[in-house]
DNA sequence: TGCTACATCTAA
DNA sequence: TAGATGTAGCAG
């Protein structure tokens, strides 16, 4: 017997799931992933539902299970091309067919766009609140709530009447038919940006990379491009015209970007060339406002979709181009299952749909420079920064000699008089640290001992206010006053964070007004654009931050970046660190001097030798390819050869061992001849670095090989395992070329 | 005890 | 989501 996953069509978190249904034999050649049927479900007959999966076990009491009633007529081709990309990812990313399908139709939760809709008091307010007193001696308490409060805000939306007034149906309803209110839809005001048409004067440099894609692009030549420009050197501006060059000719571009990049600027600039054809898309957006977005782009109405990663599922029926920016940014890849990067499937879209893709960045990933020089890809360079503003003058200070000058600080000599010249001439500051909280782990001095999180092996954060946190599951206690482990009182905080960061900075310049931005700080929804704003706005003299503050801002008014401890991501053991190092201190060396001023860039390092931040203090990308290159060739990572792990976690520490043991064995097995062949190497199986996540333990092995597709290999072998694994209470996850160590 | 208004649960 | 089932408080 066959069996359906289904999701049905109704937008409720409540029922976001799969439900299986039987398939009746006359309809066994019809149904497949991303079928719509209709089904029964509950006491309703003639649902829509979608299928995203088969299988041919029952997963509740068989009994339970209905059939499905048919296929739905007319039924949208939920976009054939979308389910070839499904189960394109699966192979290429692992994960199931299941999972796949989810990342890949945008539909998965809405399917309808949500209707906002909200209640109007129709009656006048006397007779209101004759009503409110009415229901109130009736003890009708919901219905006198919300009169109560209608007489005060006549109109109120629907939504917050249920989830915060907690009010549901029966009592709108009865209010309804007493004519004592309306409920009513409320009218949609999209706000439309006008063209205007603003466009800037190319130089040289980009006018030639522009018109390489485009003669490309006009003589039917599709492929890929890499435009590698250094900071500021004016990528959008190339961005923009190509686009516009491909919208005209009837197609539609899906622009991706990293999320957190996608900041006010970039929406006007976007805005202003494109009007209202263009949509933008965040992790923001509700269901619905995302279901209608993609309808929009499914009908038409839009040539532009902005937006992350998951931007690359727009539905346009004449797709055009992929313009990737940033394109080394980690956040392409993703952190759920299935784990693929954008690059690859950007290119496998443009593949099936006859598309090009433009990659850009000021420090392209090794990936995609390698392809690059190999001829994959073609490369265009944008050496010169635009608007005449020339590249920042850089130096090392090397932290070891300040300890000689007896400088235990966290600024050396050198930076606290760049920084005080900066504020004597009312320019702004970049403090750029790679670390977040008040400061590291909290230890004991006495029984040495570290704090460590009771759910995950690794230790506690300590946070400004004294309290401990777990980055990975959340785990919090209160401030610590002795050891838990020996019960010293001499336990102390070692490291630094941004907080500590801006203490000092506070104290030996008080007159400085300082603005701080980490993952903390930006909690609260558009926190992250105010502190943006304000400093941009001159409200600030001094910005101190993590990662996110080097990311693709432009600030006129910088005029020194301090990098307080280059080397802090240098010391993580996975074989990008070197790069995600040498690429974090070119992006922020680059936020100095963006406009007329001249920048300067302070690294503070205690190894001012090692390869990654030599180059970068020059700038330069084609050394630090070549060293780093060297390097993954002799061990064989990406992009020379590349890495499949595979994870296994279970509540048991012995049982999931085991599990994994046996799981490794018998894929080894299965594809014996790789091994044989030294086609392929594995390493492990062994205890992940992380050995235990929120109660999980973590066991993990790495396959290796020069050919990607052994290692799609070894992940299928695995897929016929999951059944066994999973009921032995283990779960598995795999990661192609991951992005961090497990 | 039965009734009403409202709350909570469940769907394959 | 909508309909089915559960429950508190009232009238009698």
């Amino acid at each position: 017997m066959q069996y359906a996953d289904i999701i049905v069509d109704i937008s409720h978190e409540n029922i976001d799931r799969t439900f299986q249904y039987r398939i009746p034999e006359d309809l066994q050649q019809q149904v497949r992933p991303g079928t719509r049927v209709e089904i029964p479900f509950g006491n309703r007959k003639g649902m829509t539902g979608y299928v995203v999966g088969l299988s041919s076990v029952p997963k509740i009491p068989e009994d339970k299970i209905k059939d499905i009633l048919g296929i739905q007529k007319r039924a949208v081709d939920i976009d054939s091309r979308m389910l070839t990309l499904a189960a394109w990812i699966k192979e290429n990313f692992g994960g199931t067919m299941n999972e796949a399908l989810k990342t890949v139709l945008p539909v998965k939760k809405a399917v309808r766009a949500v209707v906002h809709k909200e209640i109007r008091l129709i009656v006048s307010e006397e007779e209101a609140e004759k009503a409110y007193a009415e229901a109130y001696k009736k003890h009708y308490v919901a219905k006198a709530r919300l009169i109560r409060e209608l007489i005060t805000d006549h109109v109120l939306p629907l939504e917050l009447v249920n989830n915060k007034l907690n009010i549901s149906g029966p009592t709108i309803n009865s209010l309804k038919n007493a004519g004592v209110i309306e409920v009513a839809e409320i009218k949609d005001e999209k706000n439309t940006v006008r063209m205007t048409g603003t466009k800037v004067t190319l130089n040289d440099e980009q006018r030639t990379a522009v018109d390489t894609v485009i003669n490309d692009y006009d003589n039917g030549r599709f492929g890929t491009y890499l435009v590698y420009g250094v900071t500021g050197s004016g990528k959008t501006e190339v961005y923009l015209e190509i686009i516009e060059h491909v919208i005209g000719k009837g197609k539609q571009v899906i622009v991706l970007i990293p999320e957190i990049a996608l900041t006010f600027q970039t929406v006007m600039r976007f805005s202003r060339r494109f009007g209202n054809r263009v949509a933008f898309f965040n992790s923001r957006l509700s269901d619905g406002e995302r279901y209608d977005q993609y309808q929009k782009a499914r009908n038409g109405e839009i040539d532009i979709m902005i937006g992350p990663r998951s931007a690359l599922f727009t539905p346009f029926s004449n797709l055009g181009l992929i313009v990737i920016d940033e394109e080394h940014e980690g956040a392409y890849k993703s952190e759920g299952v299935p784990k693929y990067h954008a690059r690859p499937v950007a290119e496998k879209i443009a593949e099936m749909t006859g598309s090009s893709v433009v990659l850009g960045s000021a420090t392209p990933s090794l990936e995609a420079f390698k392809k690059a020089k190999d001829g994959e890809y073609k490369l265009l360079c944008l050496k010169k920064r635009a608007k005449h503003a020339v590249l920042p003058t850089v130096k090392t200070v090397d932290l070891r000699e300040e300890l000689k000058k007896k400088n235990r600080s966290i600024f050396s000599l050198d930076l606290v008089k760049a920084i005080d010249d900066r504020l004597q001439k009312h320019e702004q500051v970049l403090l750029f640290l790679n670390r977040r909280g008040y400061s590291g782990f909290v230890s004991c001095r006495s029984c040495g001992e570290a704090v460590k999180c009771p759910h995950c092996s690794v230790s506690l954060t300590r946070h400004y206010d004294g309290s401990l946190k777990c980055h990975y599951c959340g785990y919090e206690i209160p401030e610590l006053k002795e050891c838990p482990s020996c019960g010293s009182p001499y336990i102390a905080a070692f490291g630094t964070g941004t907080q500590k960061v801006e203490e000092s900075v506070k104290k030996l310049f008080p007159a400085a007004r300082v603005l701080r931005m980490d993952a903390d700080t930006i909690k609260e929804k558009d926190s992250y654009e105010k502190i943006l704003s304000a400093f941009s706005n001159e409200e600030a003299d001094i910005l101190i931050g993590t990662q996110m503050i080097v990311k693709g801002h432009d600030f006129p008014k910088v005029t020194l970046v301090g990098i307080l401890a280059a080397d802090l991501s240098l010391h993580v053991s996975d074989y990008r660190a070197s790069e995600r190092t040498f690429q974090l201190l070119v992006q922020a060396a680059g936020r100095a001097g963006r406009a007329e001023l001249n920048g300067e860039v302070i690294i503070q390092t205690y190894k001012p030798d090692h390869y990654a931040i030599e180059t970068s203090v020059k700038q330069d990308y084609d050394s630090f390819y070549e060293r780093e290159m060297a390097y993954r060739k002799a061990l064989l990572y990406p992009p020379e050869g590349h890495i499949l792990a595979v994870l296994f976690y279970g509540q048991d520490e012995n049982t999931t061992f085991d599990v994994c043991t046996n799981a490794v064995k018998s894929m080894v097995d299965k594809t014996k001849a790789f091994f044989d062949n030294n086609k392929m190497m594995m390493n492990g199986p062994a205890k992940a670095s992380i050995s235990k996540k929120s109660d999980l333990y973590r066991f993990v092995v790495y396959f290796k090989s020069l050919d990607y597709g052994c290692l799609t290999e070894i992940c299928a072998a695995l897929d016929s395992l999951t059944d066994e694994i999973k009921r032995r209470g283990v779960s598995v996850q795999t990661d192609f070329d991951p992005m961090s160590g497990y």
